[in-house]
Parts: C-alpha cells; sequence; structure tokens
DNA sequence: AATGAATGAGCTTTCATTCAT
DNA sequence: GATGAATGAAAGCTCATTCAT
C-alpha cells in the first residue's frame, strides 16, 4: 500500500487507533449503506459510533478517508472470509462452487455494503479508486486461480476465462444489486445452485460432469 | 406513467419545454456521470447547459426532478435504440445475438449515464425508484423474450431463463461498470463475440448449434 | 400629492392606465391581505389580475408601487365611502354614531386590507410612509370633526378630544385586528352597538344623554 | 405550552441554549421591529447577535422558530413586568390606574416589538399564532381582573367589561402603533393620564369618583 | 485523548425585474 | 401595448472542519 493511501490519524498508541477506527468504519458503512456517502453527515457517523464529532478527524484527515477505510474494509472482509470456506475442500469442483456459495453469502451479508462499493467508488479521488479496484481484481483472482485448476485438471473448459470470471464476480454482486428484483423469487440458496446450472455445468468436460453430478 | 412520476414546469409552451429539458438534461447527465449526483451542483448544470440557473427551476421542480429525467432518458434510450437493430432479422438466434450486441453498443455510447443508473437511482424517492426499476424490468423483458422465442424453437435449453436474462443484462452493463477492467483487454466488438460465447453458445440445443455455426 | 409620491407607468393613455391600475391592485390587494406582502409574488399578482408579468411593469415602476397604491386605495375607500352614510343625518349624535357605524361598516367589508395597512405600512419607504399617515389622519378628522361638532352644541363634552378620536378609530380597526378574540362574541350590529355605550354615552352632556335616549 | 410549538436544538447544556436564544432572540427582536420579518435575513440577525451564521441553526430549527420565540418573549416580557408594578397597592382603582400605566410603560420600552407583534403574528403557522393569540389574552386578563375588582367593590359601572378590556388594551398598544401621531402631542405620563380620563373616569360610580379625586 | 460548540463556505431555491418578440 | 421566457442576485439552510477546553 503506497504511503498515498495512508490515512493518518494524530494519535500515536496503535491498538487505540485500530480500535477507534473499527468503531468509526463500522458506523459509517452502516450509514453510507442507507443513505449514501453525500447523504450521511460526519455528526451522523460520530453520533452512531458514539463518539464526539472532533474524535473522528483525529483519526480520519476528512470524510473521504472514512469512505476509503470503509470501502477497504468490505473487499478485505471478502477477501479474507471466502477462502477458508473452500480450503478444506479438495476436489477443484467442489471448491469453485464453495466458493461461489461462499461470495455469495458473503454479499448477502454485506448486502448494503456491496451496493455502497459500486454507488461510491466513483467518489474516491483516482489513486485511492485505483487502490480499490485492486482490491477488487484480488478478490476476482480467487476465482480465477479456482478456475484455472478446473481447466489444468480437465474438469472445465471455456472459451474465455477471464470473462468467465467476472461472470462468476457480477452474478455474485448481482445478488446485492438487484435485491429488488430477486428477493420473492429466490432465496439464497436456490440462487446459489441456479448460478452453479448457469456458470459451472455448461463448462464442465466430460470428466467434470461426472464428477459433478456425484455432488 | 402515473401523475406523481410528472416533473412540473412553470411555462406553458410544448415545445419549449420539451427542448429546454432535453438541453438541461443533457448538461446533466454529463456532469452527473462524472461526478456524481450530489456532487453536481445546479449551477454547473445549468451553466454547462448554458442558461442560467433560475431558468432550471422553471423547467424542472428541484433537483431530484433533473435526476429522475436524466435516469429515464437514459433507460428510454435503452428501451427505444435496441430493438429497430433486431427487427429485420428473421432467424431468433440471429435476433438474440444481435439485441446483444445492440445492448452493449448503446451501453458503450452511453457508458457514464449507465453507471450513473447505477450509483444514482438510490437518491430518489421510492415511487420514482419504482418507475425506473420498472423501465429496467421492461428492458430486461427483451432479452426474456427474445430467449423465450429460442427455446420455443428448440434452438435452445437453459435451466433458469429468468436468471440467464440477468445474465445477458449484467454483461452488457459490465462493459461499463468494469471498464477500468476490461479497457485494453477486450474492444467493443470482441467482447460481444466472448458474450456470445459464454451466454448463448453454451445453451444451444443440437438444432441451435448447427445454424450458430453458420453465422 | 408630491411628485415623489407618483407611481410611473410606460403607458400614455390616461384611461387605460387607470383600469389597468386598478385591475392590478384589485388582485394586489386580495392577495397582499392573505399571504403578506413579502410572501406575494410580482407573478401570483399578475396571475390574479389576470395579466402578464411583463405588463406589471409597464404601469408600476416596482413591487413597492403596487404595495403603496394599494394602501392608498383602502385609504381612499375609508375617506369616500364614509361621508355618504352620515350626510343626510342632521342631528350630530346621529351623524356621529352613524359615521362610527359607517367606519366599522367599511373595515368590516375590507377587513383584509385594513389588518394589511396595519402590517405593511412599515414596509414603505419613509415619503409614502407619510403620505398613507397622512391619508389617515385625514379619515380619522371626519370623527374628530364630528366631536367638534357636538362639542360645540353643548352635547358631548370630552377631557381630550384628540385622544377620543383615537378611540374612535381604534375601536373600529379593531373589529378587524381582533376578528379572532371578537368573533363568536358579537356581530358587527351588537358592536357597534356596544361601541356607541363606551366611546359616545359616558361623554354625552345633559342635553346630549336627553337626545341620545329617543334614538 | 405544547410539545409542538417547542423549538428544537442541537445543543445539550441547557444554560448555554437558553443564554444563545436569548442573545439571538434579543438580535432578532431589533432587526424585526425595524426591518419587519420577512425583510431581515438570518445574516443580518447572526451578525447583530455576533454570532456565525450556522450558529442560529443550533439553536433554532428555521427562522420561522426566531420569529417565534421573538413574539413569544415579547409577550411574556408583558406579562411578568406589568403585575408587579400594581401587586403593593391596595386600592382597587388604584391598582387600575397602575397597571394602565405600567402596561403603557413596558409598550412604550417595547415600542418596536410591540408593533412587530401586529405585524408578524400572521406570519406565524396557526397553532403558533393561536399559542401567541392565547398569551394576548393571558395579558388582556390582567385588565379585566382588576376591572371586575372595580365592579365589585362598587366602584366602576360599565356597559360592556369584555369590550372596555379591549380598550385599555388597544390605548396601550395604541402609543406604539401610532407613535407617528403621538409623539410632540404628548409624552408616556400625559398619554396615561389622558387615558385615565376617557377609559377609567367615565365609568366610576359615585364612590369610584370620591375616591378617585383623591388620587 | 476527547469533547462538542462554533464556524463559514457553499449549496439549493426563489423571485423581482428585463427584454426580445 | 402586451407577452412570458429568461435572468441572476440574494435568500435560507447544511455540514465538513476547527479549536478552546
Amino acid at each position: 500500500m503506497a504511503l498515498s493511501d495512508d490515512v493518518e490519524s494524530h494519535v500515536s498508541d496503535k491498538d487505540l487507533i485500530a480500535r477507534r477506527r473499527r468503531q468509526i468504519v463500522n458506523a459509517a458503512v452502516k450509514l453510507f449503506s442507507k443513505q449514501g456517502y453525500a447523504g450521511t453527515t460526519v455528526q451522523q457517523i460520530s453520533k452512531q459510533a458514539g463518539v464526539s464529532t472532533g474524535l473522528v478527524y483525529q483519526y480520519f484527515g476528512d470524510k473521504d478517508d472514512i469512505l476509503f477505510l470503509a470501502l477497504k474494509q468490505v473487499l478485505d472482509t471478502y477477501e479474507h472470509d471466502i477462502p477458508p470456506q473452500y480450503a478444506d475442500l479438495d476436489h477443484p469442483l467442489e471448491r469453485l462452487f464453495a466458493a461461489l456459495r461462499a461470495y455469495c453469502t458473503v454479499v448477502h451479508t454485506l448486502r448494503d455494503a456491496t451496493v455502497l462499493a459500486y454507488r461510491a467508488t466513483k467518489s474516491l479521488p483516482l489513486n485511492r479508486r485505483i487502490y480499490i479496484e485492486n482490491a477488487e481484481i484480488r478478490t476476482n483472482r480467487i476465482f480465477r486461480d479456482l478456475l484455472d485448476e478446473c481447466v489444468a485438471q480437465g474438469l472445465m473448459k471455456a472459451p474465455d476465462l477471464e470473462l468467465l470470471t467476472y461472470q462468476f464476480v457480477l452474478f455474485s454482486h448481482a445478488w446485492a444489486l438487484k435485491q429488488w428484483a430477486f428477493s420473492g423469487k429466490y432465496d439464497l440458496d436456490s440462487y446459489v445452485e441456479a448460478g452453479g446450472k448457469l456458470l459451472i455445468e455448461p463448462f464442465l468436460t466430460g470428466n467434470g460432469r461426472a464428477y459433478w453430478n456425484t455432488l
């Protein structure tokens, strides 16, 4: 992380800094998600976090900083919460499907924050936007690597792995972005099942299909 | 369109109203797309449109009205510009693919505005948000009907047509939403080609594949 | 009337000027009375008068002009409508009481406009305020002269005719100013009767009382 | 006082709230009195009060709130300052006359604010206007009770105590409302004396007159 | 380290006034 | 003479940021 991406603080105790920032960012994510970035005031954030307005400015340089760390935290959650959910599994196809389920589940948990990421990233200054975009690319990498693994083992075959990866990502994000369209028609489980049928099944090889049917 | 969705104007000449609104909305779309809704001032809009600040309020009730008409205009463009581009074609598969190309092309033309639609719809009051969402559903219907046609003629077969429709839509939108990831790797044409391979080819029946290969 | 009190017009036909001004002032009085001077827009006045906004500025220099003429018209109505209602009567006491009834009746008719005169006179520039105040003094003169007549003929006797005159005026104005307090307790007739008992009876001489009782 | 009449503040310290509000209301009364409510800007008020514009909005919800509290303060002053000035006196007639003097004196002190009350009450929303009107009725009660006392003790006799009460009130208010007419002819003392002669003397009984002449 | 009252630039919106037709 | 679309200065109000305590 480049220096320019650092968020400055006027406080020295490292632990305190971490704790306070978490406290404030959590409050911010909640409010940004509901009301948007511009629609949320620093006063509201401090109140929600249970601290004074002035304190916020001892841990963040300005309001943009809060947004940046809020988005970063969302992306970090993706990156940290998904891998453990397929790490124990052995078979690549199982791992891929588990990852899809895990991604959708995290998106479900962070529904509002996911929408926030779509809405607000553009509000960041360029260098920070790039940082966030790179974090997303790292998350995408998860699917890409699992797909590569499946292809390498002759289980899948796809014309364009790069784009297929994005379809996995978009499919997961859509669960949050298009809540209004999906709620009532699908629950999370059936949505993930359908995802498997659209994004994995069609690209299975004979071997792949053989294993897939045993799941 | 319900009355409550109407945007009032203090001017009587119908033609003038239409012209002025177009002029102002065009300026607004440009600025909203770049700077976001909240980040754009009415002063900036009026300046960009080449009119006075006060004039804006003779054609729009408030700033929200401008956003609403801006989004409506984007959605209307989708709805009006896509169908003509496959209307002349006879074969369902050809029509479907042409529609995908058309949608991606419109998205390409309205790149910034498409991103705007994702970012700003949540800023609308409920009844207007619903209006915009319904407009999106009508646009989705385009793909859905074409897919149904293909299935009815035994050319395609998919486990979940509803979700597959959304994959078409998301794929098209992604061209705008993920510009930063795709530009440099794809041009519009190759993107559309790859889309055909991911979203159509895997779901072709034998008959469908036979025809597809002749395209 | 001093030149500085003149209201300028860009139109030459004298009759037209008078007609248009009346038309616009009538609309203004109606609106000013209901919404106050500052709460009324020139656009509303022109609409109420059934003319274009621009036309107003061909007959009035600015919005203040309209207020001035509106107030002037109210005061003029007082001045012109009251005297005829006691002119035919011969006895001074009868004339005085008839004048009180007439004043209260005009106030009743112009309730809102009377309140307007109290609220808005201070909004005028000094020279115009003075003009209006002089018009009010002329109206007060009506009571003063009638009282003087009664005193001269030995019908009344009061310690301070100047202030008693003002009590007559205030009593009449109060019917409009304190509507909220009086409506429900008095109707116009009983109010006037009570006025006679408070403002005339106590100041009658023996002769005066003798005649008064015959009324 | 109903909740709906409360004026909200974003500040918690009770003492500070009271002090700031007084500070701002005092400035507002001064300006409103001179320039009217609509003719006074919040910027002017804040400048006159020696605080920033934003601060005003931490102690008042909007400009209307300032007007309401300003008027309320004027009415409260009436209610609190008059009674102590006759409380020590024993004789009802003396008390009545002292009250008249006190009322006129308070009106004199609050000349501009009294005019403001006449001009601006109509600018208030209905529930607040009613609150102010009720406060005025409570003030009127002062005269009414004193008059009743005089009548009960056989000192006075009047045809309509309700209206006579209003004549006392109007007479007092007139000192402010008609400054332009009275200044030069009366000073406060002679005005009050004349008031006694017009509003008390004529309604004295024999007993009343006997005592009155000893004053 | 923490508070929260105070600031003031900048926003949306209104409306008296003008002027081309 | 009459129109009404157009103007833009100025208003009310918000809120990111500061700073004395």
